[in-house]
DNA sequence: TTGTAGGCGTTATCAT
DNA sequence: ATGATAACGCCTACAA
């Protein structure tokens, strides 16, 4: 393939910025003698072409290294081949997780994945979502900040094909992949119940309008009134951010409410209430039961190890894909719910009270 | 091989949306009354237009929601304005931060990212790579799997600028990010022979050829050579992976050379080996301190609390959108390589050893 | 079965 | 300063 002789070449070596363009499909035709047209047909597999030139286009392609322009392409089947994936975060593993699903299987269907991430700024995920307009993206999918967003309906007006990822939107109906909340929340309640818990309080995402805290806690009202025929208000820590400190914030609350047990939205805000309480000088799981409803790779770490359902992740993102490639094939189909399981997964951060029941 | 070049198109020929589409710079034109050339110099603000009409078109655009089509933008000026971001791993949020700060500086500049994962398989990696080419990215920023991937010569005679993080490649002379080698590592031996460690061990991940294992082995033995007048091969410990199984299985080894201290590759690594000695009922830092070369957002998390030097991310992704950008801009200019600095960030799980010196 | 030609929306090169 | 107009590379009626 290449001399092995050349060694170290410290300088630009000469043929750097002389390139050859990428050939064209005029190349591969005028290379085996037939027009282009039967040169796309051939390559789309989508004409009428006899095998035999079918297979010197084919070849005359793989030989001149063809492959064609996505620019020409996208400009001529107005389409961009390119799909936009609106997270959060990019620097949390669990979207990095959704993101490959996702990539996985668009690539498979002929398309790229733009990733941008929205760093819960509202100012970011607009831009995010105005340059995905722009680039003309043919479907995005979007893990939008609040229920009540403007870009969402945006997006619609725009014609772009739309997926939610956990949260939908108040008004603008459309496809929408979620986890089940009740499930595992019940199955927490239940294991901590189980432990002889009964003050178990429960953190929720305020701050921003959003179904899924709304869906919690009805789900845990239920269960403690049909548990303890009560629920005690002052177990409900509501908290804007979801971060280290904000955990570490929630402690005194958590204090002064009698709580044995608390069930966490995710795994970071479990770390930051652990940190919380060792400046206390009080420990999990002896003084207190923590478990978290989301979980990422940390949770099962030495030294973390908490009790969470485990987030079908990739999942996530799988399923997302193929909704909006659903979507694009039928435009007018019915608008799609895909709940995804998350089964808890008991760890070493819960256990029963120190005291029994009263 | 199959070397699909383009899909089957799955859909019917009929538009896919039932929305209006886009205006186009003609619409632009026609609403006020000029030529496309005029809008076009307008906007781009690179030709001759006078204030007036300026103004106008600029109006009327903004008005119209116009903005260019990529696709026909692309085709015309043979750019892409696309960079490719090759990385190992999507889900591990070091990467996440890199590609955040390399998205941050290119979107600046008019660019948007492709963001690849090669999950530390090589044929992922090299289809990666051929999709970026096919896709007539301007440029690719890689973090190789090896420093003699062939992909990486491949992309150099297609004529795509390249920027290489962490390891450079034997042949292929590029533009370079890495971070500071020999500084955190020297200062990372330092402060565990001021605790008063002697016997310290060290991980190198073997099994791929590597730059960095054999200069950071070198790094080390001139170090100990220096302090200590001798160097133990036994406190080498190899490796293959990079995983919490991996620092596991390390364990028995550090065990038999008696260490004091480790010096491991990666936080994940040590998360792996604390776990391992835990099962020895031994713990960190009483009888091994534990100090990391590169930290993620884990390292200062409450129960894991690593010493590591605190890695640069975002500014490495910075830097090598930087590179890459001026390489673009002037092709032929000398390859240049950007060490940043990743200074050492003292944490709970080194302290002084049990035993004094012998 | 194969070839010809028009046009997708831009930018750039010319005239004017 | 402005306006026609020719590519850019591809797909796809439609003609042969």
């Amino acid at each position: 393939m290449e001399d092995h002789q050349r060694k170290a070449c410290p300088l630009p070596p000469p043929a750097l910025s002389p390139t050859v363009p990428p050939p064209t499909i005029a190349d591969v035709a005028r290379h085996c003698g037939v027009s282009v047209a039967s040169v796309s047909n051939a390559l789309s597999g989508t004409g009428r072409v006899s095998e035999k030139t079918r297979e010197r286009v084919l070849e005359a392609a793989r030989k001149l290294g063809y492959s064609a322009s996505p620019a020409a392409r996208a400009l001529r089947m107005q389409r961009s081949w390119s799909m936009g994936l609106v997270i959060p975060d990019i620097a949390n593993p669990m979207f990095g997780q959704i993101a490959r699903g996702a990539a996985e299987v668009l690539e498979e269907a002929g398309y790229h994945l733009l990733v941008a991430s929205h760093d819960a700024r509202h100012e970011r995920q607009a831009g995010q979502i105005r340059n995905l307009v722009q680039q003309r993206a043919d479907g995005v999918i979007l893990q939008p900040f609040s229920s009540l967003d403007e870009e969402v309906p945006m997006l619609a007006r725009a014609g772009i094909p739309l997926v939610l990822l956990a949260r939908r939107h108040i008004e603008q109906p459309s496809d929408y992949v979620t986890i089940d909340l009740r499930g595992p929340l019940l199955e927490g309640l239940a294991h901590l119940a189980a432990l002889g818990h009964q003050r178990i309080a429960l953190t929720l995402l305020g701050g921003r309008p959003s179904t899924t805290a709304d869906e919690r806690f009805a789900i845990y009202c239920g269960f403690m009134r049909d548990r303890f025929d009560t629920v005690d208000e002052t177990l409900i820590i509501r908290m804007a951010h979801t971060d280290l400190e904000s955990g570490r914030a929630a402690v005194p609350a958590l204090l002064a409410a009698r709580a044995t047990a608390v069930i966490a939205a995710n795994d970071i805000l479990a770390l930051g209430i652990r940190d919380g309480l060792r400046a206390s000088a009080l420990s999990v799981p002896q003084d207190l039961s923590l478990l978290a409803l989301e979980d990422t790779f940390l949770s099962p770490l030495p030294g973390i190890e908490l009790t969470s359902p485990s987030l079908p992740k990739q999942q996530i993102g799988m399923a997302a894909a193929r909704l909006i490639l659903a979507r694009i094939a039928e435009p007018s189909r019915a608008f799609e719910t895909i709940v995804l399981p998350s089964p808890l997964v008991v760890r070493g951060s819960t256990a029963p009270p120190r005291v029994g029941p009263t």
